[in-house]
DNA sequence: AGATTTCTCTACCAGGTGGTAGACACGGGC
DNA sequence: GCCCGTGTCTACCACCTGGTAGAGAAATCT
C-alpha cells in the first residue's frame, strides 16, 4: 500500500503509550504492532530491535517535553514564582491528555542503567540551567533558601507522581473528572509553590 | 531437607525486591527462584500463581509500611506538623535501605485494577483518618488551608518520587552517599513542611 | 515400624517472545 | 520494459514464560 511517511511516527505514539501506561517489559512488540495495524516485521523494519524502538521513544518523549517546557519558560514573566507556576501548569497538560508521557520517564527508572544514561544527558543542561536560576533566586530571597537541585527533583517528583499514580487519586477519592482535575491542577500549583515560597 | 519455615518469607523478600525494582512484568518466577536458591516449583508450592505471590506480596508490603507510620505517628507529639515530619522521616528510613518497597507500591498504577483494590482497600482507614486529622488541623489554622485528601496524595507523590527515582537524583548530580541521603532526608522534610504551613 | 504429611525437586508442556529470512507489491529512473 | 530501492507482509525459529505431573526425602504421627 506504500503508507504515507507516517508508519514510523504511529509506531512511535503507540509505543509511548504502551510502554509509559503498562511498561516496557510488559509490552510485547505485537502489542504495538496490534495498536498501529500493522505487522509486527514492520516495527522490526522501522527499528532494528525493541531496546532501540525504545531509544527512539525516549528520545521523542524528552524532545517534546522540553519543547513544552521551555515554551512555557519563555512566556512567563521574570518572577521565579511566576515561571515555576508556568512550567508546572505547561507539564500538567500534556500529562492529563497523555498520561503516558510522564509514565514513561518515570519507567526509566527501571530500565538498563544505558538508556537512563541517554534521557539524563539530554535534559542535563536544562538541569543546569534550572539550578543556576533557582540558586540566583534563592540569593536574592525571591525563594525559600534550599538546595536548588534538590527542590527540582522534589518539585519533579511531586508533578510526575500525582501526574502518574491515578490509584493514589482514587485511594483519597479523588474525582478524575474535567474539572476535579482543573481543581487538582490548581492544588498542585498551591503545594509546589507553597513549599517554594521564601 | 525440610527448611525451616522461612522459605515463604525468603521467597516474598526476593520478590519484594525484584517486582519492586524491576517490574512486575519483567521479573520471573526463576530470577526470584535464583535469588532465594531454590527451584521454580518450590515457589509454586507455597503461592498457586504468579498473580497471588503478587497478592501477598502487596498485601504484606502494606503491613510493613503501615506498622512503620503508626509508630511514628503514635510517637510523634500532638503538633501537626511534628506529626507529618514523624511520618516523613519513618517512611524514608525503609525507603532508603530497601527502595524496592515504595517502589513496589508505585507499580501499583501499572497492575490490573484488581490488585490495586486489595492494597487501596486496606490502606482505606488511614487515609480516612488522615484526612479528617489534616482537615481539623487546617480549620484549627495549623495548617496552610487546602484539600486534606490532596494533599496527603501530594506528599505521598513527593516523598515516593524521591524515593523511587534514582535517576532523578543522577540528573541533578546528588551524592547518593550516607551524608548525602541525611541532607536529602532533611530537604524532603524541609519541603513538604514547607507546603503544609499555614 | 509403617503410614502420612510436608516440602522440595526433576521432567515436561503449551503458548508467547524477540528476531531472522525471504517473498511480494509498488513507484521512479533509465 | 526493466531494474532497484522502499515498505510491508507471511512463515518460521530458538528461547523463555508460567504452570502441571509426579517422584523422592525428611519429619511427624499412630
Amino acid at each position: 500500500m506504500t503508507r504515507r511517511g507516517n508508519t514510523r511516527a504511529a509506531i512511535l505514539e503507540a509505543s509511548v503509550d504502551l510502554f509509559g501506561s503498562r511498561g516496557f517489559a510488559a509490552t510485547s512488540l505485537d502489542d504495538i504492532a496490534g495498536r498501529v495495524g500493522v505487522a509486527k516485521q514492520t516495527l522490526l523494519y522501522w527499528f532494528p530491535s525493541k531496546d532501540e524502538l525504545l531509544d527512539a521513544v525516549l528520545e521523542q518523549t524528552a524532545l517534546e517535553l522540553a519543547t513544552v517546557i521551555e515554551a512555557a519558560v519563555r512566556a512567563a514573566p521574570d518572577d521565579p514564582l511566576a515561571r515555576i507556576e508556568a512550567v508546572v501548569k505547561a507539564v500538567f497538560r500534556p500529562a492529563v491528555r497523555r498520561p503516558a508521557l510522564l509514565g514513561l520517564v518515570r519507567e526509566v527508572s527501571r530500565l538498563s542503567p544505558a538508556h537512563a544514561e541517554g534521557l539524563t544527558r539530554q535534559v542535563q543542561p536544562f538541569v543546569r540551567r534550572a539550578i543556576d536560576y533557582l540558586g540566583e533566586q534563592m540569593d536574592a530571597g525571591h525563594l525559600r533558601r534550599a538546595d536548588p537541585g534538590l527542590v527540582i527533583a522534589l518539585a519533579y517528583a511531586t508533578v510526575t507522581g500525582i501526574a502518574t499514580e491515578p490509584e493514589a487519586l482514587r485511594a483519597v477519592e479523588w474525582p478524575v473528572t474535567a474539572t476535579g482535575l482543573r481543581r487538582l491542577r490548581g492544588e498542585l500549583v498551591g503545594f509546589v509553590l507553597a513549599a517554594l515560597r521564601p
